[in-house]
RNA sequence: GGGGCUGUAGCUCAGCUGGUUAGAGUGCCGGUCUGUCACACCGGAGGCCGCGGGUUCAAGUCCCGUCAGCCCCGCCA
């Protein structure tokens, strides 16, 4: 039907007939001469047409075409006059001189309640019409562009892990419920009245099952459901680029990740090196007050408490004689900022449950802030150059990292800080294995039930002790996003069992649960480990968008509605009674 | 579950301490126009001021509730 797409043309189609199928994007009717931007999903070009060239009917059409409509369009690639050229577009040396034109699919003006063009520096349709109406969003081409992006992420992704020796192997979508962990999203089964399946949250078990029968290594672009409250970078069903294999340890799984990962921001046309950086767990918070630091910049966390106590600061000797620690920054330059900037700080501070934060600046040989006045301190002792500030609060290390982390990141926006590199890529590792409730302080799973401890502290486990405990767990983290995370897993089954009590979890309830998980271990399995990323993430910065709403065809909203096809909805007595279910709307 | 922001023409927005006929740009409709590319110019139509209640002589504007969208906290092993 077509014997090109409009975004491919160029100087060297001219002289040459073409055939055209697109989207009148914009018309520019001169009179005499109308042009027609026309656009398909590779780009736009110019379509003139003029009574030279164009029999009289044609131009009658073209008079009365209304903007997104269908339209075949034929003619003669011609180069536009010297002057004519648009150098802002791809296709603008040529215009097609249409002699032939149907109009394939009228669209009504009702039926376009949002525009596809849109003027330059004007803010876009609000987000819910922009998602009610979404096959006309799906057109603008920044959209056509993300999903493009993603489409060559999935392929290179595939063969990327293809030849690494990766199967992909696909997983049940009806799966079995999983009390842990995020809500699942629940299916009535019709045949076993009162009974359900679960969405899966992650393929976990089935892919440790996949190593346990033999199948080495496994990839699956999974499909993953969680019913948790949305946000701006969290959808209720996402993609992950889930990854396994056996006979692994994770400097294995790292090197996978990193050839998977040079190949995907390659396809961006992003040039990284690996291997990437690693930071144990403990480092990064002491340097970042986070486990998912942004690496691009210098500025680091230090300990402030030898500097800054003992000097009559109340709040710091107290903090330090009840087991705290003053911690801090030193920002180099940072003495620019304003009073008004530093109490902003200050505000973020205390706005992440700091008490306080205390500030000193250094202008020439003069020190000022609440901390100027502290006993003996000079600008030396306080390690500060001519144009630093140092910012310090005190507290348990809990609540000074909590807070320090959006101090930190909030001095490097206000200073506008250079990165010192585009893309900091990091390894975030030696995780602690459990966690407390802060509330109730029970032990908790800080990850998922079958990471592996790690060995070196595989004596306190033995002994019953927790708190130290480190996993064989990581994190990939980049510019402060984390992007995904894995471990290497338990593959002995008494170990799994061991583990699952000291969590509360009888061994009766652990069978009733993840029976078919250890009755596979039993059944002689390899040591085996893997990741997964957070693939709608990825693509949304590599695409450079804001929201993973422009990086999924059909999203839902913060309320996890589909706006576009209307779900969830109602359901027919009928249908409920089929499946056992009564709903009370209490 | 909690907090914040937003809701005015098809779309994007303005609308002051409550005051007479609610505006702009764009789109749309009609007209002029042969080198535009945000075409230009002339004319026109277009409003449940999200919804419900209240205060007031008077509400787009103030108050209460509610719905929707977005952002954040909790939550997301």
């Amino acid at each position: 039907m077509r014997s090109h797409r409009c975004g491919a043309l160029r100087a060297e189609h001219v002289g040459t007939r073409v055939r055209l199928g697109g989207w009148v994007h914009r018309r520019r009717d001169l009179g005499g001469l109308i042009f027609l931007d026309l656009r398909d999903r590779d780009g736009i070009v110019q379509v003139a047409i003029g009574p030279e060239w164009t029999p009289p009917e044609v131009l009658e059409l073209a008079t009365n075409l209304s903007t997104e409509s269908v339209v075949l369009v034929s003619g003669a690639v011609v180069g536009r006059p010297e002057e004519a050229r648009n150098p802002d577009m791809a296709t603008g040396d040529v215009e097609v001189h249409a002699d032939r034109l149907e109009v394939i699919g009228q669209a009504e003006l009702e039926a376009l309640p949002i525009p596809v063009w849109r003027t330059k520096g004007e803010d876009p349709p609000a987000e819910e019409l922009r998602l009610l109406h979404r096959h006309l969003d799906l057109r603008r081409p920044e959209l056509q562009r993300n999903l493009a992006l993603r489409h060559r992420l999935l392929q290179r992704t595939r063969t990327a892990l293809t030849s690494l020796g990766f199967y992909e192997i696909e997983t049940p979508i009806l799966t079995k419920p999983t009390p842990e962990g995020a809500r699942d999203y629940l299916v009535p089964s019709r045949v076993h009245r009162g009974q359900f399946y679960a969405l899966p949250q992650s393929p976990q078990i089935y892919k440790q099952i996949l190593m346990i029968s033999g199948f080495d290594r496994y990839f699956q672009l999974a499909r993953c459901f969680r019913d948790e409250d949305l946000r701006a970078d969290r959808q209720p069903e996402f993609t992950q680029i889930d990854i396994e294999a056996s006979f692994v340890a994770p400097d294995d799984v790292y090197s996978v990740l990193e050839t998977l990962f040079l190949a995907l921001w390659d396809e961006a046309g992003h040039s990284i090196t690996a291997p990437f950086r690693r930071i144990p767990f403990h480092d990064a918070m002491e340097h970042y007050g986070t486990d998912k630091p942004d690496l691009r910049y210098e500025v680091m966390l230090t300990d402030l408490s030898d500097v800054l106590t003992g000097r009559g600061f109340r709040a710091f000797d107290e903090a330090l004689s009840s087991g705290g620690r003053v911690r801090g920054l030193r920002v180099p330059g940072g003495a620019a900022l304003s009073r008004r900037d530093l109490e902003a700080l200050t505000a973020v501070a205390k706005e992440a449950g700091a008490g306080g934060l205390a500030t000193l600046r250094r202008k020439g040989t003069n020190l000022s802030g609440p901390l100027a006045k502290l006993e003996g301190l000079s600008a030396e002792i306080a390690g500060l150059d001519d144009g630093d500030l140092l910012l310090a609060t005190a507290g348990a290390d809990e609540v000074t990292s909590r807070a320090l982390d959006p101090v930190r990141r909030a001095v490097i926006a206000r200073l506008d800080l250079p990165p010192t590199t585009a893309h900091a890529f990091a390894w975030v590792d030696e995780f602690p294995l459990f966690e407390r409730d802060p509330e109730t302080g029970a032990v908790m799973f800080a990850h998922h039930p079958f990471t592996a401890p790690h060995p070196a502290d595989a004596g306190q486990l033995l002994r019953g002790e927790r708190a130290g405990v480190r996993a064989l767990h990581y994190d990939l983290v980049y510019n402060g996003h984390e992007l995904g995370s894995g471990s290497i897993r338990i593959t002995d089954a008494e170990l799994q069992l061991r583990i699952l009590e000291l969590l509360g979890i009888s061994k009766a309830e652990a069978h009733q649960r993840f029976g078919f998980l250890l009755r596979a271990l039993r059944a002689g399995a390899p040591p085996h480990g893997g990741f997964a990323v957070g693939f709608d993430r990825v693509v949304m910065l590599l695409a450079g968008a804001e929201s993973l709403r422009d990086v999924i065809a059909f999203p839902k909203t913060t309320a996890a509605r589909a706006l576009f096809e209307d779900a969830p909805t109602d359901l027919d007595p009928a249908e409920l009674n089929e499946l056992a279910l009564k709903v009370d709307n209490a």
